[in-house]
DNA sequence: AACCACCTTCCGAACGGTCGTAAGGTAATC
DNA sequence: GATTACCTTACGACCGTTCGGAAGGTGGTT
């Protein structure tokens, strides 16, 4: 269906070029239609492109908690590493998380509002879940750390490392990732001796 | 002089509204003179960009190596913290810094290479910087916590916080910066009790 | 089976607007 | 007299957008 191929390159196209960079008539020729026919399935670029930015932002919502939800069994050392690992990992195969990334951060001026608070649901949706997920575990958290302190934390740390993502220097990510994990996991686990 | 103002208000167009989003017109009208008079300066819109990234760019590691040089008397504790809530509060104030780090996440594709290059020379001496403050500072670090260790997990948290920082809620900045610091310490120091 | 009305999808042509850029002219300064 | 800083005028390219119409499919009427 084009209405589909639209936004698949569509989000491709924001993600790469932002708002400004991308152009309808290179998006309506890479689906293989004239640029004029967008505006069968869309009203302009704006509805086009903030269409695309909600359902990213679902999609995203989606993988976190989907996430969670799969790791049951498993003990707080390795949902955390795993979650770290396999969110970087979907960074680099994942256009939509590209361009919610991107679009949270340098969001058109005209449409600012709107983008902050999506990107508020996200935010606010991650720090939530990874609470009550440390909660969970909290008899493996040191006294002095909260729930709340142990999310915070993992989510800045998260953070930081997407940064290192976006300059896309594999081994300097790698490098970033292992020792902040191993500073974090000494900061905040009662496990207090080992390497 | 016009020089120097059409750099500067570049800067601050190109900080707010990105490459493609910033324009030529509005910058000269923001000087004060017509668009065309621009090329007297500058050969075109990509030189007036690269030459603004490129002092800013340095611009940014002066600021971060004078911060270093000029802690001598203090506590590791002290210096990092006091780092921490200065550079933050630096991008509040210095348009400098934000149009450096939205060129450094997305710069438009044509100039990418150029630009990569300069953010990996500030990357690259922030993180010798500090890797060589904590060696100063060893004995304050736990036994199992290299210099570069300690360095590349606040430099990451670092990074984290500038998300948060994009983002741009207060409240929510305060209390990751806040908490991140909390684990962050617990897990570099050799103090290990205290809150 | 044949006709008609309707809807969806797409495109050609064209719109007004802004972009970065070029060339040439005019003062002022050295 | 050469240089510098700014101007006016104009250009072609591309932008997002609109309109009218062609083509094809669907469903209802006769």
């Amino acid at each position: 269906m084009t209405y589909d191929q639209l936004k698949q390159t569509a989000l491709i196209q924001f993600a790469q070029l932002g708002y400004e960079g991308a152009s309808l008539s290179v998006i309506a020729n890479e689906v293989g239609i004239k640029k004029q026919s967008i505006y069968t399935h869309f009203k302009s670029k704006d509805d086009l492109y903030i269409q695309t930015f909600h359902e990213a932002t679902d999609c995203e919502i989606d993988f976190v908690k989907q996430f969670i939800e799969d790791q049951e069994s498993l003990q707080l050392r390795e949902v955390l590493s795993k979650f770290l690992t396999e969110y970087l990992e979907r960074f680099e195969k994942n256009n939509n998380m590209k361009f919610f990334m991107r679009t949270s951060f340098y969001p058109p001026v005209k449409h600012e509002e709107v983008i902050k608070a999506g990107s508020n649901r996200f935010v606010d949706r991650l720090e939530s879940l990874f609470t009550a997920l440390f909660e969970q575990y909290s008899d493996e958290l040191r006294h002095d750390v909260t729930p709340e302190t142990a999310a915070l934390a993992f989510l800045t740390m998260l953070d930081g490392l997407l940064v290192e993502l976006i300059y896309g220097i594999p081994e300097r990510l790698q490098k970033r990732s292992k020792q902040s994990w191993s500073v974090f996991w000494r900061g905040i686990s009662i496990e207090s001796g080992e390497l």
